[in-house]
DNA sequence: TGAAATGTTGGGGCG
DNA sequence: ACGCCCCAACATTTC
């Protein structure tokens, strides 16, 4: 008896059933085996952080909901397990959305060809950038190390469309011979911490769905300016459902188009835009230059003089330096996975430039934190922000945490928020507790170094410091 | 997707 | 009335 065709659509990075090519292609030859492999060794060096992995567990979750419980998970090498599944079950098609990370690069196209030479038919699709990094190259061929051009090359090429899939219609079946239950990922394990975050997040593709709205409501008709204030809700907050690709970039540019059509936020939308552009720059720059994870693209900075300091790095780690800004965003980031993006900005300036720390101690530190942990977009702004990378912020643009705390925090809502400790400060001193005189913080009730901590380290000498530092390396700027 | 130092200007106080 | 100084406020430059 001839049994239905089957397909297997391995999930990645695109946990999501809207919009899914491979899914809907998958769909398309019979009956599907929705899976998703827990790889932990083509992450080496870089294994999921413990935010990343409380996500990835909800979004999975989310996912085999949406699935009507037909998602397959395993761990282990990707191969070995498609492998066994094509021939175990007799599947004629294996189906993906690329990735474009260099190890996943190179694991994708060395299953792709050993399963062709099984006889399978293995097809993989555009799932997750709105153009591929070899869709956007300068007119000679080389890809671009230079934003604004690439932004603009990419601006002018049409967004692809939206695929559909009707989910009624799939029909799934069940691999009876394995252990294919979520819980045996053992990705993240119940505690205060992860009660906290199920109070902040929802993650998978409807908590997508629901954040888009929010961000259409209420950040985009003030997206351009408002973005820069970390207490205003200006920002997407869409990072962590583009990285597991709960929303699809298509989607997400397609909504705010048409809404921002419909109600006159073209100049709003463009901003935003950039963003998005700029996730696709970063992953451009890491499939071109796959050694930015690790090494200076600027091979001057090999012999900048990084200090070693647990001590000051455990601080800012903690939120503890003194600078309430800083440790505002640095708590956020503990608690919630999360930080604004301008007090990502202002932490990891001070990491670098006023503790002298190496960007990849920081870049480490937001990669295990982040919700959103990205290994282009962390790695390709942690080098923009050192100075090192290309197209880099100048070396000699050393944010002041202060100065960015009055600027963008004035009434420091956003400090009060995570760092409560300061509450009763006076609004006079809450940039910069240290320099008010003690008897006025006594007043209220704070004595420093005992309800918080005087801050580690002098803004002025330690930004001329770092400018000498940046100075010896000969680095040529603009 | 800076900040600080330096330069310039112009109004007001004052002799 | 006038020049001089002071010093914001703003602009430019330098790091």
């Amino acid at each position: 008896m001839a049994s239905k065709p089957k397909a297997i659509i391995w999930f990645r990075q695109d946990l999501r059933v809207k919009d899914n090519p491979a899914l809907t292609h998958a769909a398309s030859v019979g009956e599907v085996l929705p899976i998703y492999i827990l790889d932990e060794k083509n992450n080496a060096g870089f294994p999921l952080g413990r935010a990343s992995r409380w996500w990835l567990n909800h979004s999975l979750w989310s996912l085999n909901q949406s699935l009507n419980g037909a998602l397959c998970t395993f761990r282990g090498d990707p191969i070995k397990i498609i492998e066994e599944l094509v021939s175990t079950y007799q599947i004629g098609n294996v189906f993906w959305n690329r990735s474009y990370e260099p190890s996943q690069v190179e694991r994708d196209t060395a299953i792709k060809s050993k399963l062709q030479i099984l006889g399978i038919k293995v097809e993989s699709f555009k799932g997750s950038m709105l153009h591929e990094p070899w869709e956007v190259l300068k007119p000679d061929g080389h890809p671009y190390r230079v934003f604004t051009p690439f932004y603009k090359q990419h601006r002018i090429k049409a967004i692809p469309r939206i695929d559909t899939v009707d989910i009624d219609y799939l029909q799934f079946f069940k691999p009876s011979q394995h252990d294919t239950d979520l819980k045996s990922l053992n990705l993240t394990r119940e505690n205060d911490w992860s009660k906290n975050m199920l109070s902040e997040w929802i993650p998978g593709e409807k908590g997508g769905e629901k954040a888009l709205k929010l961000f259409l409501d209420q950040g985009l008709f003030q997206y351009k300016l408002g973005r820069d204030f970390p207490e205003r809700n200006a920002v997407s907050q869409l990072s962590p459902y583009l990285h597991f690709g709960e929303l699809s970039p298509i989607r997400v540019w397609n909504e705010v188009n048409n809404y921002a059509v419909s109600k006159n936020l073209e100049t709003q939308a463009e901003h935003f835009y950039r963003e998005l552009v700029w996730r696709e720059f970063s992953c451009s720059l890491l499939y071109y230059f796959p050694e930015l994870t690790v090494k200076n693209i600027n091979k001057r900075f090999d012999a900048f003089p990084w200090r070693e300091s647990t001590e000051f790095l455990s601080k800012w780690q903690d939120g503890e330096t003194g600078y309430p800004l800083i440790d505002a965003g640095m708590r956020q980031l503990s608690r919630t996975g999360y930080m604004h993006n301008r007090v990502r900005m202002i932490t990891a300036s001070f990491l670098v430039k006023n503790l002298l720390i190496d960007w990849r101690i920081g870049a480490e530190w937001f990669w295990d934190s982040l919700v959103d942990a990205d290994l282009a977009n962390n790695y390709c702004s942690w080098q923009w922000v050192a100075g090192s990378g290309v197209d880099a912020a100048p070396y000699f643009r050393v944010f002041n945490p202060v100065t960015q705390s009055k600027k963008f925090d004035s009434e420091a809502k956003y400090i009060k928020n995570w760092v409560p400790e300061l509450v009763p400060c006076p609004n006079k001193y809450i940039h910069d507790p240290s320099s008010a005189p003690s008897e006025e913080l006594q007043k209220r009730g704070i004595e420093l170094d005992k309800d918080y901590p005087s801050a580690i380290v002098d803004l002025k000498t330690t930004r001329e410091a770092a400018l000498a530092a940046y100075k010896s390396l000969n680095v040529v700027s603009q």
